[in-house]
DNA sequence: ATTTGTCAAGAGCAGTGCTCACAAACATGG
DNA sequence: CCATGTTTGTGAGCACTGCTCTTGACAAAT
């Protein structure tokens, strides 16, 4: 590894063209996403915003689809700064602060990205599959709240640590894989417990799923995140 | 009420007709969104497997939205049956069994009709608004649930009820006029978390979000399910 | 028997994703 | 500097969508 730049740096001007353009496609596709949804992302509309012919949009993305996997990405991306830079503002050794960070940044950034949220945590489009390009940012999220679990049993670790039944302990064997071995089962079941609670509030918030049951959003999440952090003896 | 017929019996061959081929629209809508989804519902798609023109399914409903409205009230409907019978199987004073039932009967249905599902619990198509139509089916569920706090309330109610904040019992005001008096702030909060749990492990795992974490999600979901009993204190 | 209301049909409009042949713009080797 | 080959934008076109409107046929009420 001589070269430290990008792997497809822009040499030549058509190349710093392509990149550009490549970009303006996506921002006005997340303009429209934002907007309409996924749903009514129109790539002609996209095109005619560019002012530029409609074909000519399959020259940087062979499809819809992909243009889609394209903002995809980067909704987890963006999630995942969102979660990060939350979380470094705390202290390390500040467990339940971190996972309340986390937890605020990824409710606030749902909140100002809802069309971006149901694009990764929403129903999915029907023949459309994730390619594996996403796994990567998906896991940036996650990786944040694992890491909380590991610190938490280097510390001790739960006071009362619940036994797993054998057939459960074998479902989780690929999360085990992505886990530091110290931690126990237990632990890593609540973890997944907190975060579908964290995921499933922030999207049924989204979805209007709350109307009529909370007024006051913010202070219910405060306090249902906050219980989390209690369950996870989080100090 | 000296009839006790639907509000609009056919009483004419036309009326008949009308009501047959409106569930016939209807049944085979619901066959295309379980195979294609609700992005893929075309009405067109509809009428040339009934053997008729598109514009003739105007006649029965305004808008695509409009059957879709239909279907969305047709899944709450099937969502609160097969819940219902479920929890009806168990003994009444058994609160853990009921909760049980209700979370595996909704699993089951959720697995079986994974498309229905995401119409409910899904992402919101942009620029639609659920009609107060859907309010009504859409409770059915979750009453189960609030009849369980009760219940449990009833007969003692949970060990050790933790004290709500001022703010937080404020944000609770609408949920507060669903629910029986004698039910603590405490206990309506741990309904909501697990009820959020509930459908947060369900819409996860029909969105693929547990590939590669969780192998045999069935007995990962009845563990937790157990769990969250257990925060219950169902018994 | 005639009016009234309902209905399916078909044409048509505006929009979509996507393909393809063509021409202009460009990068690069001789 | 010029010729070659690649890349890009163009515009026409196909098959599809939701939806509207007019037209002609039929049933029900009067």
């Amino acid at each position: 590894m001589t070269d430290a730049s990008p792997p497809t740096a822009p040499r030549t001007a058509r190349e710093r063209a392509r990149a550009e353009l490549t970009r303006e496609i996506v921002d006005t596709a997340r303009t429209h996403l934002a907007a309409d949804g996924a749903a009514g992302l129109s790539l002609r509309a996209v095109a005619r915003d560019l002012g530029m012919v409609s074909s000519a949009v399959y020259r940087y993305f062979p499809s819809r689809d992909d243009l889609l996997t394209r903002l995809i990405i980067d909704a987890y991306d963006a999630l995942g700064d969102a979660a990060e830079t939350a979380e470094a503002e705390v202290r390390r050794t500040d467990l339940r602060g971190r996972w309340m960070a986390i937890a605020h940044g990824a409710r606030d950034w749902a909140l100002a990205h809802p069309q971006e949220w149901s694009l990764i945590y929403g129903s999915p489009v029907p023949g459309y599959v994730a390619p594996a390009d996403t796994i990567g940012p998906a896991s940036r999220t996650t990786t944040l709240l694992i890491t909380i679990l590991a610190d938490l049993q280097a510390q001790g670790g739960v006071s009362d640590p619940q036994k797993v039944g054998r057939l459960v302990r074998a479902a989780m064997t690929p999360i085990r894989a992505a886990v530091p071995e110290q931690v126990p089962d237990d632990l890593i079941v609540r973890g997944l417990m907190a975060w579908t609670e964290l995921i499933g509030t922030i999207s049924l918030e989204i979805n209007g799923q709350f109307h009529n049951v909370i007024d006051d959003m913010s202070e219910y999440f405060d306090h249902v995140m906050n219980r989390i952090a209690g369950v996870l003896e989080l100090g």
